[in-house]
DNA sequence: GCGGATCAC
DNA sequence: TATGGTGATCCGC
């Protein structure tokens, strides 16, 4: 290239630059002027209690008492890729060919009509929820609180009572910007122990019309109450209405109900007389369809912001738009999208309750917030923390994990996810900080605003007890040599005992597994640092090294709490097993979306 | 299989 | 001054 094309390449660069700025500038504009407004008033502007809400002066006060900030940024940034984004599906949409548009119509009725075939009307499925709940149960202890707008949370509000709705004020939203909002806005902190406490009472009287009752959070529940109904000969809606007032009676809190065929429609459906009140969907097609129609598509669990946002675009605002635009929809959106669309349009949902420990958990994390910063000291010490706490949980889970995942979310807002697989389960803060610390390196410098780690692919420990190797082992033994012996036997028990040293040995961290990590740590030449006490040392003396560390910690203590000695079936030895199904409950209960998610896949 | 994005609460 | 934590799923590469 000579001088002269140089010259006007970058002559264009800077024009297309120009042009390119001046673009953003007028996506920046627009979407200020537009939804950036809506997607800043957040996910619960569609609740209960809001009614007599000016939701465009809350707006304002929200966009004004935001602007500027980085988080501010980073949701205008969203907003114009997505605006972005539904620009280009709706030109799609103008440019699906008349042919197209006919074969994904037949396309989609046929999958309307499958789908049709596995309609159970069979069920009355009972979604409850209780109003308001942690505020609720706050106001038990502070009675005086029921007539000033309060809410509960620390930083974002969890929840709030509906005096403070009447002022704008919704869960999910900064203190700060609530304070502006309604400056005499009461806030307590979270105090979890008593809200266990009083889902706790609201369970036992749950059960007494499901035993299998599904409790997805704290503060809500599904329950099949056909054989209940059968049983007393009462109408559902009188079983229902029974139900909320025993708990208001024995509880002091109201909650809201929504009864039906499935328990989609009851989800949806206890949020029609929110709070204090129930709603029913009768166990006949009609009634199915006709609620369904009229309802806005955001109104349905799992289309949140985004997914309106698309679907409005189209023309897609009620349920019934679902099938009027059934073709356009089977064109634009994946499979599991469309037929999930169509799974709402038809009013179809599970029909089978199950409890919420038969749910396989599939990850535990722990990530903290803090203020930004790039000093890779700072930034370690967090991932450190993070570790400790996730020690904590997999303890109290009795699991482990083959793999680690960190994640970082810039002083940008921006999120990075980095995850890669461990040779054998861990469970110890020592191990995972050794593989996160790792991946965390490979970022810097970064200045963050949160770090996170989290083990996935996991290892039931108490299933994975000494009982479960031995019957492995049982069966490997006849698949090899046909009839045990008296010797095999012997020889299998031992190899038991083994294994159960082993994992004794994971449980307690007394032994974490060193090989694995001590190949991983030579790939990545990991910095030492001083967190780390047994780094850099021989396999061996790295060894001696954490049995002194266990010995002489706390970790002795610790275990006594959580493990208790059991007599094996077969041999009579006591072995170790961490035994602790309430703590894991309780920890089920907390793990709030998890569960959502959970019966979500499993009930369809 | 990984990383980003979305969703629920 | 300033916007959370936990867990699941889906999608595109």
């Amino acid at each position: 290239m000579n001088e002269k094309e140089e010259r006007l390449s970058s002559l264009q660069n800077q024009v297309d630059d120009a042009s390119r700025q001046q673009q953003q500038q007028q996506q920046g504009d627009d979407v200020e002027d537009g939804t950036l407004h809506q997607r800043l008033l957040g996910p619960s502007i569609q609740k209960s209690g809001q009614d007599g809400v000016d939701q465009v002066a809350v707006g304002e006060i929200i966009f004004k008492a935001s602007e500027g900030s980085r988080y501010f940024d980073h949701q205008k940034r969203k907003e114009i890729e997505l605006t972005k984004k539904i620009d280009v599906m709706i030109w799609q949409a103008h440019s699906v060919s008349r042919q197209d548009i006919d074969a994904a119509e037949i396309r989609a009725s046929a999958v309307l009509a499958q789908l049709e075939t596995t309609r159970d009307l069979t069920q009355s499925i009972v979604h409850v929820d209780c109003d308001a709940f942690y505020a609720s149960v706050e106001e038990l202890d502070h009675p005086e609180l029921k007539s000033k707008p309060f809410a509960v949370g620390k930083g974002v509000l969890c929840t709030c009572n509906y005096e403070a709705r009447k002022f704008g004020i919704r869960s999910a939203m900064a203190e700060f910007v609530a304070k502006k909002i309604c400056p005499e806005l009461i806030i307590y902190p979270l105090n979890f122990d008593k809200y266990i406490a009083k889902a706790n009472q609201v369970r036992n009287i749950l059960k007494d019309y499901d035993e299998k009752f599904c409790a997805t959070t704290l503060d809500e529940a599904y329950l099949n109450i056909t054989k209940y109904a059968t049983r007393v000969s009462q109408d559902r809606e009188q079983v229902v209405n029974e139900m909320r007032t025993r708990v208001k009676n024995e509880t002091g809190l109201t909650i809201s109900a929504g009864i039906g065929p499935n328990s989609r429609i009851a989800k949806i459906a206890s949020n029609i007389n929110k709070p204090n009140g129930q709603f029913n969907v009768s166990n006949d097609r009609e009634s199915v369809l006709d609620f369904m129609s009229s309802l806005a598509v955001r109104k349905l669990t799992g289309v949140g912001y985004v997914l309106e946002r698309q679907l409005n675009a189209l023309g897609i605002v009620n349920c019934e738009h679902i099938y009027l635009k059934r073709a356009l929809i089977s064109e634009l959106f994946t499979d599991s999208t469309s037929n999930f669309l169509f799974d709402c349009y038809l009013g179809l949902g599970s029909t089978v309750v199950r409890p919420i420990e038969e749910f396989e958990r599939k990850s535990i994390g722990s990530e903290t917030t803090f203020r930004a910063s790039s000093d890779p000291v700072m930034l370690r010490h967090k991932l450190r923390h993070a570790c400790d706490e996730l020690e904590k949980d997999c303890r109290r889970l009795n699991m482990a994990g083959r793999k680690i995942g960190l994640k970082i979310k810039r002083e940008t807002f921006e999120m990075i996810t980095r995850s890669r697989p461990v040779g054998k389960p861990v469970c110890k803060s020592a191990d995972f900080y050794k593989l996160a610390v790792g991946m965390l390196e490979k970022e810097l410098p970064i200045s963050a605003r949160l770090i996170g780690v989290r083990v996935t692919d996991l290892v039931d420990l108490s299933h994975e007890g000494p009982m479960k190797s031995f019957l492995r082992g049982q069966s490997r033994m006849r698949l090899g040599s046909g009839k045990p012996t008296i010797l095999d036997m012997q020889q299998d028990i031992e190899a038991e005992n083994e294994e159960a040293v082993e994992m004794d040995m994971i449980m307690t961290g007394s032994q974490p597994d060193v090989t694995d990590l001590a190949e991983i740590e030579r790939d990545e030449k990991i910095e030492e640092t001083v967190e780390i006490n047994t780094q850099g040392e021989e396999k061996e003396k790295e060894k001696d090294e954490n049995n002194k560390n266990n010995n002489g910690n706390n970790g002795n203590d610790d275990d006594n709490d959580c493990l208790e000695k059991i007599a094996c079936p077969v041999c009579g030895n006591l072995v170790t097993v961490r035994n602790d199904a309430l703590n894991a409950h309780i920890d089920w209960c907390l793990s709030r979306g998890a569960i959502k998610e959970a019966v979500r896949s499993t009930f369809r």
